[in-house]
DNA sequence: CGGCCTTTTTACATCGATGTACATTCGCTG
DNA sequence: CAGCGAATGTACATCGATGTAAAAAGGCCG
């Protein structure tokens, strides 16, 4: 038997169609008989709404975006975790994307390609230049997460990343290493997450009175386990001399961990290591690793709250729209075995 | 102003609504010149279809769920990624959800609650029964992904897992262990990933004339990090001596990595440890992983295709469905340093 | 150049739910 | 118990795209 539909459930009440979406609906101006007679003829046909139907008739589906440059790269599944269940709670359904970290899908997303059902999009770019946000086209209500472009383009929540780096660097200039890596730096000007980490740590350095060395900032290709492992090796094959490294995320640091132990440098003795995210492998790697924890609940929660509001505001028409939004996300340095030895590690 | 529709479109090349649809979906009898003037002001106007329209009318959403119990366990999200990857190249997208290997939540998914947009669902179940599949009400064509329950029920995908079980346990026998622990093992009868993975265990042991003693069928409460450590501590603390660690994914054999280093033990010197799913995570590990590793982009491919057969199935109605399609994806053992040590290690 | 067949294009109904505007019913007050 | 405002319920149009069926245009033949 075909699925019932609204006309179904109200011929079977013996009411009219509107009835029935009212009912579903929880308009207040239905009485208590009429209601009780509606719910039981839907629960006997096991009538669900027909969703296409009612986004078409209301102009929004109810889903939300979310892209992230990968979903195997764990900080992002554990922050899509927290996006989700931060959604679910607001009666929102997350459609998650994955762009590869590649610019022509970041840019899709931005103008809702695929993620045209939805009614906004909460983006992690890692290519997009403040060029293509000024161009774009696309009115979708957007959030970005990170640090990522040049701010005034649209809502973004990230941690404080340059007070961040110059934490975990201080850290390590605390236990008295000189000769910092910055594994996964750019050293350059400008937005993005890589940018603010590696100002941080110049920071930080600069702050003790170091000498801030351009080679010693280590790009690499992605931020993955194997780019950290190679990025050691290539180093360590360069000649470079260094006792501490800051992966500027926990892949490459635990790619790093792996490294170092082939090359049998000892951790922390030898070199020191922090990353950034918290991811959990952190927390049971051989040592387990210092890192930046970022509050991620946090970041999921306000990019949640802040989508919805420039929904809300699209659906009111007319107004010109709030000013952009910029979050701070709270972080905390969190110490394990990789700086300090198993010795001090708190588990 | 106002998003431009089909409408707009037609009025500004000069053509009918329908005209400027079948131009959209490339309808064969369309003259080059009608075409071009069609596309021409699609172009201008810079209109795209409105799902929400299509949608109701096609009845077809052009969306699949694919429904995990948690996309922060790295397998899953390397699955998600595979899955997602071949969807797209079917003009599919993908909506992930996760369930929290709770039951509630994947029966919500069979019957499509919350996945309703979807066309056909991919479900990886952990909780489901077989009578859970027996009285689903919901007809959303289905795949299951895993040694889940009973077949019979819906097309399912899995590597065999006893099979797979049962080298990896012949491969710890044929180093010599002799006292293999099976964390995260069920010792009972029925469908499930846990339970076929241990008969494969038991399989090995009774093939290789050893006693299968059911006291070393260690169970979990989650297959994750923390709980392969806690397995192990508590294990060491009630007095189990074990050579080997059968673990029934890389997360628990992660866990349990750390917790034997933590004990002081060696691996593989005082217990060599194999796990199942060749997770990145476990390719850097210190030792790195001896692990089971599943074509994941098999399992990915094969369960999009019989998805998108059961779609079409479902659209030409009438027609009985073709009975369930059983497909075992190919596994193969993946030999590292928690087996056999660093200096026969593979890098 | 009329007749017939094919190609191209169109008008209209339709998918399912809900907003609008109006009709009806109900409960009270005086 | 007439009359009035509030509470309920309904008919109908509408969201945007596309299938149906049929009209219009074009091509070819004798």
């Amino acid at each position: 038997m075909a699925r019932p539909r609204i006309k179904d459930v109200a011929r079977r009440a013996g009411v009219s169609e509107k009835t029935v979406s009212n009912v579903i609906n929880d308009y207040a101006h239905v009485s208590e008989r009429t209601r009780r007679v509606v719910r039981e003829a839907i629960e006997e046909l096991g009538y669900r709404v027909n969703l296409a139907g009612r986004h078409l008739r209301r102009g929004r589906t109810g889903i939300v975006a979310l892209v992230v440059p990968e979903l195997d790269i764990p900080y992002f599944a554990e922050l899509a975790n927290g996006i989700i269940a931060h959604a679910e709670r607001k009666d929102l359904t997350v459609l998650v994307h994955r762009t590869r970290a590649d610019r022509e899908h970041e840019l899709a997303a931005l103008d809702g390609f695929r993620s045209d059902f939805a009614d906004g999009v909460i983006l992690s770019p890692l290519a997009l230049t403040g060029d293509d946000l000024r161009e774009r086209r696309g009115t979708l209500p957007l959030v970005l997460l990170g640090e990522t472009v040049e701010p005034g383009f649209a809502d973004h929540v990230a941690i404080d990343n340059v007070l961040a780096a110059r934490e975990a660097t201080a850290h390590l200039l605390g236990l008295g290493r000189r000769r910092i890596l910055a594994v996964g730096g750019r050293d350059r000007p400008g937005p993005g997450t890589a940018e603010a980490r590696t100002l941080g740590y110049r920071r930080a350095l600069e702050g003790a009175g170091l000498a801030y060395d351009p080679a010693a900032v280590w790009p690499v290709a992605e931020f993955r386990m194997p780019h950290g492992a190679a990025a050691v090796a290539e180093a360590l094959a360069a000649g470079h001399r260094f006792d501490a490294l800051l992966c500027l995320n926990d892949q490459l640091a635990l790619g790093a961990l792996r490294a170092l132990h082939e090359h049998g440098l000892r951790v922390p003795e030898d070199v020191a290591v922090v990353g950034f995210d918290d991811v959990e492998a952190g927390r049971y790697s051989v040592p387990t690793l210092t890192t930046v924890a970022p509050d991620t609940d946090a970041v999921a929660s306000v990019a949640v709250e802040l989508l919805l509001h420039r929904i809300a505001e699209a659906g009111d028409g007319g107004e010109p729209p709030a000013p952009p939004d910029e979050r701070v996300a709270p972080h905390r340095l969190v110490v394990r075995e990789s700086t300090t030895g198993a010795e001090r590690s708190v588990r």
